[in-house]
DNA sequence: CTAATAGTGTCTCTGAGACACTATTAG
DNA sequence: CTAATAGTGTCTCAGAGACACTATTAG
């Protein structure tokens, strides 16, 4: 194509990777979640040799986008290329597109969040584009010498997570197929900050009745599990309900 | 700046402006309201003289953005230079950039929508990049000949238009400072369907409780206005309550 | 007076919030 | 038995929904 107009001089694509982190903390015991980022740290020379800008610093994975996809299809790609990882919903939230944002031009951003639950991360691996990979917590990351303006992308990624978390089911992505509510409220805790959670009765009383979760059967009989506490808890799944919530109406809308 | 890195054609700025028209059916009734969106036709040449890209098509406002500006600030100029309305709140939505949407080449585009009260449009006006200007119903829209891929853009500017207008005080932007419940109805009902909005019972008894919305006092006494009843009417403003909603709860939260 | 818009009175029922209480089980 | 997690019983109160009713005013 020719250059007839007014062009950029690059075309990127960044992924923020969340996950809520289970630490074990006794047994019986409901475990400690933590809201955590997958962070990259930068080879010094890219894969043709040479060196790479911000080499050193941790950054979202991420890289340019090729003419024949969408940043959203090179999101895909370069997470599989940069850290192993695959097959998670991906969703666009912003551009970045500040002039001097980036050192090497006028280089616009495309940047994606991602929620994965711990097992689909534990794939991930070191690449020639990542000299390290790790999982931080969001205070740790902000402590980081990030680089370009990806403290920004975090800083408003998280912003878009919860949202989504107060919004819609997000939640799901973060808990296995069969959960137990405390689990599904260790989960909200991570992000939200609401007595009607964080309070035990008023929790336990209201998510049963939750439209988009359901309890689970096992012969018809309601299925429970221990792994969390020496009482049997009822076991609940997700179903396809999606919830639509006003400011003009208390009750939820399917 | 040199062209090390694999570069898009072009990186352009849309723009969706929508308002909501009112027409006055008769003396003390509520006037009847549609959501409807603004509209360029594209003009034969541009403004250095070549021939137009898609000319003679309806198309959304927009054009190129500029090196030394973000696709947000391009959204701005455009919308004056194009339609020659300014000072509008404008909000990023989207990206589209799917390899073929533009036949000119590999071009990006920022989607971004208005929310505009039939005033603020009323200083639009033809340019030379606009051959004509309209405001067309949302149904009509879709009956035209759209340029590029502008209308999928357009359909999910709707789809933003109607969950803001569910989850956030958008509403305002429509309306005039002071105003009237049947009117903020009105509005609401021309993108919302729910019988808590259409039920004049149930909306009349709601909406004063709203914490987003006041009654306006006058010399300590409530201010009302004749303007669609006969019946004085209460004013209402809104105030800066930011309401939050979340699926895990009914009430509303500031 | 009528007709039209803008509300209110009153009922029922659901569900939130608070707080104490019960249920289950490992060890 | 205890300790810990997972709930439930019961009360009160706010508010949604339904439906009939009242209030105000131009003409």
């Amino acid at each position: 194509m020719n250059n007839q107009f007014i062009t950029p001089d690059g075309y990127t694509s960044d992924i923020a990777v969340f996950t809520i982190t289970s630490e074990q903390v006794g047994e019986y015991k409901p475990p400690k979640k933590e809201l955590k980022i997958m962070l990259i740290k930068r080879s010094e020379l890219d894969h043709e040799g040479n060196s790479n800008m911000e080499a050193g610093k941790w950054a979202l994975p991420g890289g340019f986008v090729l003419p024949e996809e969408t940043a959203f299809q090179a999101a895909e790609r370069r997470l599989a290329e940069e850290t192993g990882v695959e097959g998670l919903k991906i969703k666009h939230f912003g551009v970045y597109d500040s002039p001097g944002r980036d050192l090497r031009g006028w280089i616009i951003s495309n940047a994606h969040y991602v929620t994965a639950s711990e097992a689909a991360l534990r794939s991930r691996k070191k690449t020639y584009d990542a000299s390290e990979i790790g999982l931080f917590t969001l205070a740790e990351a902000l402590e980081l010498d990030l680089a370009f303006d990806h403290r920004t992308i975090m800083d408003d990624a998280l912003w878009f997570i919860k949202k989504d978390m107060a919004l819609t089911t997000l939640a799901k992505h973060f808990l296995p197929e069969e959960f137990v509510l405390s689990e599904l409220q260790g989960v909200l805790l991570t992000v939200l900050d609401d007595p009607s959670i964080s309070t035990d009765a008023a929790f336990f009383r209201k998510a049963p009745t939750l439209p988009f979760i359901e309890a689970v059967l096992e012969d018809g009989k309601p299925k429970k599990s221990n792994r969390y506490s020496k009482t049997p808890a009822q076991l609940y799944r997700f179903n396809d309900f999606q919830p639509i919530v006003s400011v003009y109406r208390n009750k939820l809308q399917g």
